[in-house]
DNA sequence: ACCTGAACACCGTTCAAGT
DNA sequence: ACCTGAACACCGTTCAAGT
C-alpha cells in the first residue's frame, strides 16, 4: 500500500489504453496538458501515463519542443473561425478571431509562451491564416501587406496571450507587475520627464479598450502603410 | 585527477572572487550569460560558480525567475538610446533604438524568450521607455496614444527577437521555419486560395524590408488611431 | 541572521541490449 | 524494426541543522 505521489489523469479524460503511436502519444499530450497544463507533458510524464520507459517515445517524438507544437496544433482547432461577437465589419470580424485566438491560447497555460517561439505549420494553423488572409482581403488590403500584416497580428495575440497568462498562472508574476506599476509611479519629473507625464495612462484602460485599440491601430497600420516608399 | 565535466568561466570573464550579496550573484549571472548563454544561469550552476550550495542564493533571490529578470535589467543598460542609424526623422530614430534592443536581446540567446514575459521594472528598462516616449512626443503623436503604442513597440520587437534568437540558436527551429514554408507553398487552392495566392508574399522580403515595414506600420497606426471612436 | 548539506521530486536524452 | 532498462547529466526548491 504506497501512497503514489503523482495522481494519473482520470479515466474519462485518458483515451483508454492508447496505442504507443504518434497519435496515441501526442492524444496523450493534449490530455495531459487540458488536465494538468503544458508544464505537465514531459516525456517522462507520458511515458509514464503510457506504461512505458521514456526512451520508448523517441521512437515517434524527436523531442520535447516538437512534442509541445503537435499540442498546439491540436489546440488551434477550437479557435472559433467566425465568431458571434465579431459579425459586422471585417476590421470586428478579425478582432474576433484573433480573440478567440487568444483565449484558446489562454485558457491553456504554457501553450501561448510555447506557441511564441514554435513555429506551427499544422493544419489548423494554416486554416487559421486562410480565414485572417480572407478577412484582409476582404477589407480591401493590398495583398503583400496582409501578408505581412498577418504575421503581426498573431505575434501579437500570441505575446498578449503569453503575457497574461503568465500573470494569471504564478503569484510572483504578478509581483513583477506590481513592481513595474511603483516603478512607473515613483520616476522623478526631473530624469524621467514624459515618464512622469504618462505613468497614469501607461497603466491605464480597461484591457478590452487597451485590446481594442491594439487591433484597430494594426489593422490602421496594415491597411495604409505601402510595402516600399516612406508612407505617411 | 578527475575531469571535471564543467569548465567553470575563465578567469577573466568572472568577477573574483564575488562576494555573497545580491549584487555578486547578479554580476555572476551575467558573467555565466556572457560566457554561456541564459539557459546556464541555474541557482546550482550559480552556486558551483560562486563555491556554495544552491540554497545560499535563496536568502539573496526569491528564484530563478527573479535572477534572470535582474540579468535582463542589467544587459538593458547596453542598449542604444541614440543609436547612429538613427539620425534625421523621429521615426527613424525610434526605429534605431528599438533595433538596438533587438540586437542586445538576440545576442544573448534565451535573454529574449524570458523578457517577453518577465516584465522588467529596473532602471535601464525605465530609461528605455522614457527614451521612447519622449520620441513620440517629438513626433507629435497623442500621450495616450504614446504610451500605450510604446508598449506594442516594445512587445514586437521582444516577441521578434525570441523568435529570431530562438531560429539562430537550435537546428530544429530551423526545420520548422522549413516546415513551414513547405505546408503554405503545398496548400491547395481550392481549400485555401488566400493562403495559395500569397504563399510567396508571406515569406518573402528580407529581414530587413519587412522590419522596416513593420516599425512604418506601427508608429503609422499608433500616430493615426485615436484612443476612442471608430478611428479609421 | 546567515549559511549549508542533504534530500525530495523531478527533468531530457542517449545507448547498448533485448524482443 | 521497435522497444526499453539503465545511466548520464542535469534541474528548482525546501528544511532542519549548524555557525
Amino acid at each position: 500500500m504506497t501512497l503514489r505521489p503523482r495522481t494519473p489523469i482520470s479515466r474519462r479524460e485518458r483515451p483508454a489504453k492508447p496505442a504507443l503511436t504518434r497519435e496515441g502519444i501526442v492524444a496523450t499530450a493534449v490530455a495531459v496538458m487540458r488536465a494538468q497544463g503544458l508544464e505537465k507533458v514531459t516525456m517522462r510524464r507520458l511515458a509514464q501515463e503510457l506504461d512505458t520507459g521514456p526512451a520508448s517515445l523517441y521512437v515517434y517524438v524527436a523531442n520535447t519542443a516538437e512534442l509541445h507544437g503537435a499540442v498546439l496544433d491540436e489546440l488551434l482547432g477550437e479557435v472559433d473561425l467566425d465568431p458571434a461577437e465579431g459579425r459586422g465589419d471585417w476590421r470586428e470580424r478579425l478582432a474576433g478571431v484573433l480573440t478567440s485566438y487568444m483565449h484558446v491560447l489562454f485558457e491553456h497555460p504554457g501553450l501561448a509562451r510555447s506557441a511564441l517561439t514554435a513555429r506551427p505549420s499544422g493544419e489548423h494553423y494554416l486554416r487559421l491564416l486562410e480565414r485572417l488572409l480572407a478577412l484582409l482581403a476582404k477589407g480591401g488590403v493590398p495583398p503583400v501587406q496582409a501578408a505581412w500584416g498577418v504575421d503581426v497580428l498573431l505575434q501579437f495575440a500570441t505575446a498578449t496571450a503569453a503575457e497574461h497568462s503568465t500573470r494569471e498562472q504564478s503569484p510572483e508574476a504578478e509581483d513583477e507587475w506590481d513592481a513595474l506599476t511603483r516603478a512607473v509611479h515613483g520616476v522623478s519629473e526631473k530624469t524621467h520627464p514624459h515618464l512622469h507625464a504618462l505613468a497614469g495612462s501607461l497603466l491605464a484602460g480597461s484591457p478590452e479598450d487597451r485590446m481594442s485599440w491594439c487591433f484597430r491601430m494594426l489593422i490602421n497600420g496594415i491597411s495604409h502603410t505601402p510595402t516600399t516608399g516612406t508612407g505617411s
